[in-house]
DNA sequence: CAGTGGTCTAGACCACCAA
DNA sequence: TGGTGGTCTAGACCACTGA
């Protein structure tokens, strides 16, 4: 964990750009002379040490970030990452989402204006009420990602208040699951973290996350939209499809 | 489309990098003044009129592309990005990958070493010989993504050889939809496109993907394995789940 | 060929963390 | 308080595109 050979690298390309072949020597570097955890020399030295401008560096390492191979802390240091958390998406999802609290924390649950972007989908009715329940997702110990679901009043009328957010969110989600649902659709894109949702994510603005939208039909309407982000350096979704039953032969 | 403000804009928010701030201008310049495909001022020019350096100037739109709402091409200039391309993952694919072939161009198929990282899930035996299905996706005539199907020799013993390669990958499929497919498993997450991959997209090395690693279980072992690699700024994953009757109750 | 984005440098200062 | 990563600058040159 210490030598980190500085050669040209013989597997160098030219016409590369520096800061990738850069790149692909750090990676071969952390996977054979680096465990999870290790930590890596200050950003100075390593740049001295390959002969690039700190820059160049950087660029270099802001890939390898992105990719979740090192986690780089202001004022600390930079280290090795260690193997992405597999966030589950699909085990109590195969119905509504989930009322199963383990790893989960309530961030506030209210009625409020529904946003444009659901306006359409949720009611159509500018300036409508919708119920909105924040959670934060933790695997591990470690936040993972944040949970922001919207449902119709077609479908959970009001919410209790004078109860504490926990318990309001826990009326929320049995009235939700005592409808029948009727379908679900679900759409996986990549974003950036804006100011709010950085922080809850522990991240600087910017970070990349990976955006979950899934869309739950009940009552022959969309009654209910979650908008779940998750830290794309750290997590891997998984779609655990059920059993074989869940299969339909091919048609 | 002209006039892009360059006043200090009034959301400016203290304690926030120059480069976020800068995002955040362009941000609403390009969802208020532009349309998709216009084409931005030069770099040098925004930076002159924002007043910092060209670096930062480009810290942002580097923001802007990771968020697929610019393009930005070398020699050419920079443009506004149209909106996501819905890539469905699960339409066809409610069982075996896709033998269906609109959109969808056959790189090559042939009998390959497998590579250490499906040794285990695939085959266990090291040196063994898997069959793989590389292509190349489309959506409205544009590059979206790049798949690559493993299939274990188990369920398809060998390929026809000396007929062409469009042909061998569609016996191929064939074979693999005459089994029963008894389980699946899907996982996402984000990558960046190494030097061979990032060519046939279209993109810099670098680019940022969304990779699909998808699953097959069949004859009580793992038949098959697809990693498709799709172009992060340009599309979104959509998971289609049928209709009422593939949903289960709660349990 | 002129103009664009892409790469790289050398240096400065700042914000943060841990000892 | 010293060392870290984060931001920003000013300038240079290169690689590519399109007229």
């Amino acid at each position: 964990m210490s030598s980190m050979a500085t050669m040209p690298d013989e597997t160098a390309v030219f016409g590369e750009p520096k800061y990738w072949q850069l790149r692909t020597s750090l990676l071969k570097a952390i996977d054979e002379d680096f465990n999870s955890g290790d930590i890596l020399p200050n950003e100075r030295d390593l740049a001295a040490r390959f002969g690039v401008a700190r820059a160049t560096l950087r660029h270099a390492l802001e890939q390898l970030e992105l990719e979740g191979r090192l986690v780089r802390k202001r004022g600390a240091g930079t280290t090795v990452a260690g193997p992405r958390v597999d966030v589950s998406l699909g085990a109590d999802g195969e119905g509504w989402p989930g009322v199963d609290l383990r790893d989960r924390e309530v961030i506030d649950c209210a009625t409020v204006p529904v946003t444009d972007e659901f306006a359409d989908t949720l009611k159509g009715r500018p300036s409508a009420l919708v119920h909105r329940l924040r959670r934060r997702q933790f695997s591990m110990r470690q936040v993972v990602g944040l949970e922001c679901l919207y449902v119709s009043r077609a479908v959970v009328p009001s919410l209790s208040t004078r109860v504490p957010n926990f318990e309001r969110a826990s009326l929320m989600l049995r009235q939700l699951r005592g409808h029948r649902l009727e379908g679900r659709h679900r759409a996986v894109e990549l974003a950036v973290a804006e100011a709010e949702e950085a922080r809850y994510l522990e991240r600087p603005p910017g970070t990349a996350v990976l955006v979950v939208t899934t869309t739950y039909t009940a009552l022959g309407r969309t009654a209910a939209v979650t908008v779940a982000t998750y830290r794309a350096d750290t997590c891997r979704l998984a779609f655990a499809e059920a059993g074989p039953t869940a299969l339909r032969p091919a048609s």
